[in-house]
DNA sequence: TTGAAAGCGCTAACAG
DNA sequence: CTGTTAGCGCTTTCAA
């Protein structure tokens, strides 16, 4: 029922070859055949079968995306980063959402054998050492965004100077008894994060309270950056009494969002008794008037694609590092006034 | 390099055939030679060539999902339903995001003629009778979610109920003054939340009263659901001076934070001295304390899938119908206090 | 049960 | 420049 190629080379009077030429348009073609097709393909209103395209030319021109899609803003932000590159390119989107139940080595596996697609973005989840070596082995191209893999290429934003901005705020504000509450352990940017406030406490001679440390390994989710960890957390800081600290550096808006919310639960204000700083920038810390760090989230799945198509496009080598910059957006969570600090230079 | 179908069929000393026979677990086959193809599959690692079958099967176990990104959350939520099921039935999704400069038509076009997708699911975009026909001519499935059209499967939800309970919720709390702000009244949800609307005012006999009434047909946007709409809607309302409203029924969630905010910026209060209540639930409405009504977003995204693939599955005829109640949820931005109201009975 | 062979609709190499 | 033909990797008759 459908019309195909041959249709169009009957109705054209010519062969199938010319009418793949016309469709690819290729240059070896005289002017006046091409009308010729192009008025068969009008006519018939044919379009080429984009399955039998992608079989012949080994080539999806489809992208696959694997993300974690419970967090919100930050995925949305960056999704419409990709999603714009990817028009703009003619490509598709393949989406593969990662919860906590499904596992993302299952869609690695998929995009990596099925050969539906021509390219991948790993966005958010790390890549174990054995899924990179197949990436590589097999030449399919992948690109790593919010993640990090030594032999792959990765887009990722400076998570120590993020953390860095965030605390330096605090401590330029006059607090001293700074605390931290970050992601679990395992999730690089929450130890990337770390890096970054022990690195200011170290340059303005605070010393590191272990106390004041609480990472969110205790959550069942995924990566501790959710709101119910972030309110275990904060309690945990304030049962700490008089000892409690006075500020405390969130590894990420929801999970400030969550202390937040514990530090008024137990009748404490913001900044009043405990200013608040968090990281991402996520549609609400507007709202709730949260100190934060800036992530060019849109931006970041631009580049992403833009380098994945590239990649596509000309066999180049892993290795490709791009590290976005951050910026401290100064609310009311910590007693200043709304401002955007540029990051440092 | 990779390992074809003729590979596996060699190391086990069988035709291709049989082997996809395997593949396909067929009934027809001897568990002997099962196991012997079996063995073969998982020493070579093979893994079918999924564009190859698509072009054999003539069907490619993907569905498009066309769809506006610009609005957050709402989207977000339908969109995690619609994953939660495509996932369950190993499926894979094609999202196609539509802003103000790409039209859908040509994601339509494509998702009809190209047959990369079973079919198709358009969220929250009215089609226009030409691709109806088209559609239901050439037999390709399509959904629509939180739209409607005669001819085709729609789930929506009920718009007419969802502003009636608003609506009736301010009359309750003892507002006569009501006014509402809508968004474009070329969209279907918007003309429906009117006419709810109005059934109240009717119901009550409070005479509509033209003054109080504002569609953001004014905005570029597409369809008028957006902060800056619901700011300057709500600068019209405030601007009647003493003739001023003392409730308001906004359409949606994030046009009632523009005009909340408008309300601000007048020095005025929400709700002592303007009452508002919003429409969707997004996340922001728990935050800002903002009464509101509550769509099932996620269920209605699986309900979509389940309909789709239902009707890939076995070609049933279009009509489907099924819409879903809602509920309003009480915060502060009425004077009230928080608490759940089920759907009207 | 199983193997061989004919497509699925297109691209691309090869002749002419 | 253009027609012909051999695949792309799989499914699915059709015989055996």
């Amino acid at each position: 029922m459908p019309v195909t190629i041959y249709d169009v080379a009957k109705k054209a009077g010519v062969g199938i070859g010319t009418v793949s030429r016309v469709i690819n348009d290729s240059p070896q073609i005289s002017e006046c055949t091409k009308k010729r097709v192009q008025a068969a393909i009008l006519e018939l209103n044919y379009q080429p079968h984009t399955v039998a395209q992608s079989l012949a030319r080994n080539k999806t021109n489809t992208i696959a995306c694997i993300i974690p899609f419970f967090t919100g803003y930050f995925f949305v932000e960056l999704l419409r980063g990709i999603q714009n590159k990817i028009t703009e390119y003619k490509y598709d989107l393949i989406l593969y959402s990662v919860d906590v139940t499904n596992k993302k080595e299952h869609f690695l596996q998929k995009a990596l054998k099925e050969r539906k697609v021509d390219g991948v973005l790993l966005v958010s989840l790390e890549i174990t050492k054995e899924f990179a070596d197949k990436f590589i082995k097999c030449g399919t191209p992948i690109v790593l965004v919010d993640s990090y893999h030594p032999n792959l290429d990765c887009i990722t934003v400076d998570n120590v100077e993020g953390a860095y901005l965030a605390t330096k705020h605090l401590i330029d504000s006059g607090y001293q008894k700074i605390a931290m509450i970050d992601g679990q352990l395992k999730s690089i940017p929450a130890r990337l994060r770390l890096e970054g406030y022990k690195k200011v406490l170290q340059h303005y001679q605070i010393p590191f309270n272990e106390n004041y440390f609480v990472a969110c390994d205790f959550t069942q989710e995924a990566d501790g950056f959710n709101k119910e960890a972030g309110y275990i957390a904060m309690c945990r800081l304030i049962d700490l009494g008089a000892e409690r600290p006075r500020a405390v550096f969130v590894s990420s808006d929801i999970q400030a969002i969550g202390a937040i919310q514990a530090i008024k639960d137990r009748n404490l204000r913001v900044p009043q008794d405990i200013a608040v700083v968090g990281f991402d920038d996520i549609e609400l810390a507007q709202f709730v008037g949260l100190t934060t760090v800036r992530q060019p989230m849109m931006k970041m799945g631009e580049v992403a694609v833009e380098r994945l198509l590239e990649k596509i496009a000309n066999q180049t080598t892993n290795g490709f590092r791009r590290r976005f910059r951050t910026e401290l957006v100064v609310r009311e969570s910590c007693g200043g006034v709304n401002t955007v600090v540029k990051n440092l230079n």
